[in-house]
DNA sequence: CAGTTGAAGAGAGTGACATTCTCGCTTCTC
DNA sequence: GAGAAGCGAGAATGTCACTCTCTTCAACTG
């Protein structure tokens, strides 16, 4: 706004004291909107489900109501927000794991594995600093279905590296696919939501593993 | 209930008796409950949400606050018995498709196109009598987070005959699977949540079909 | 330095719901 | 016809998200 307000002829020290000033404002900003995160995160942590109360998150932040309300829309958007958040952790995770690959049929399968890992945390231990992925995971079909936009946007850079990995394998000749964007909506579907069907399996011993969902998903890929 | 309680050297004129008025008194709360049904589904079909109040199905189904309480547990006991009902039809629709195939793999491939045209029943038109299942299937999302021992229950008769038609097409050789239950469980997730997937890819073009989800379950289950 | 303004906290107030409780009014039953 | 069981009407309660108001305090301005 300030930026925006700012006229082309200022001289340069007013234009950089104004930035500088904003940028502090931006930052203590930042920081204000972290402090709810971070309280968020912890509650999902030791509840195990996202049924916190925004009460919960102002007393737990130590900030106020009003404040809460000044930086989000709603108790949606706070949730949104976690669930960006995760998702991107969640992106640098997979892209590390692809980049250390170098076979085209190997890095989408590594891309497979770990977001199915990933979507499902139950399986492998917690890492540090990571967060109680599987509440937001499940939090996050009921976004799907009240928010879609938002949650096809945050999924979006993944959705694109999975339809470059299997362009490139197809390139290589080691799947066949007609159309890349649909063959990426497949797997993508499948593996994410493979962790949420697994729920309605009555048998444990039945449940699926990351890697037989991604031999259906090779196979469904035409080797 | 009145069965079990009645014992087995009663005369059985007296068992018919007592039989009788608990059938009378069953068909009667049948009823009632039947009313609370139908104006529930009015609801949904009218908002094309499950965002319905308690308040608006007691006005509409005519009855009472109390009345509701003593026979459902609450909201999401109502639900779940929507999500029951309309899954049975669900059931009932795709056995007759499957029944009116031979050939096993056809058999295999109605099924899927049913069960996925019945989640999304955005694409074909609203047959006269049933429901907005738009709003269900989205809500049984949420279900199946909070009861999913109860939607695992209530899909079990579809799961059972899923499987059925894999070990079939598996027998007749015309597909190949190590284990039929988690062969089943893929295809089941795959297309069950094909159409919950189809909302977060953005190019309205890239939507998958029936047709396409199943054409990737079948190369999945290696033809 | 005194006055002004704007950011931010505390917390009371509102409204929407689900769920429970209480009080009668019927309608069987003996 | 008294008593009980069933049920309708709707007031009362509790929990939330969300809004509003009042206050405080610290940074600018002249």
């Amino acid at each position: 706004m300030a930026g925006a307000a700012a006229d082309a002829n200022e001289p340069a020290w007013r234009t950089r004291a104004v930035s500088r000033t904003m940028d502090a404002a931006r930052s203590r900003a930042e920081e204000r909107v972290q402090r709810f995160l971070d309280a968020a995160f912890e509650l999902i942590d030791e509840k195990g489900s996202t049924e916190f109360t925004i009460q919960e998150v102002i007393d737990r932040s130590k900030q106020s109501l009003r404040g809460f309300y000044e930086y989000f829309d709603g108790k949606d958007e706070l949730v949104l927000a976690l669930f960006e958040e995760t998702v991107r952790e969640a992106g640098d995770d997979i892209r590390a794991a692809v980049d250390a690959e170098s076979d085209p049929l190997a890095r989408l399968r590594i891309f497979a594995v770990t977001l199915h890992e990933w979507c499902d945390p139950a399986e492998t231990p917690r890492k540090r600093g990571s967060h109680q992925r599987r509440a937001i995971s499940e939090f996050s079909m009921r976004l799907a279905v009240n928010h879609a936009d938002r949650v096809r946007a945050a999924l979006a850079p993944l959705s694109r590296e999975l339809r470059g990995l299997i362009e490139a394998a197809d390139d290589a000749g080691v799947i066949h696919v007609d159309d890349a964007r649909r063959a990426a909506a497949l797997v993508q579907q499948t593996v994410m939501y493979s962790w949420f069907g697994n729920r309605l399996v009555d048998d444990p011993r039945s449940r699926l593993t990351p890697e037989e969902t991604w031999e259906f998903c090779r196979r469904g890929l035409g080797v």
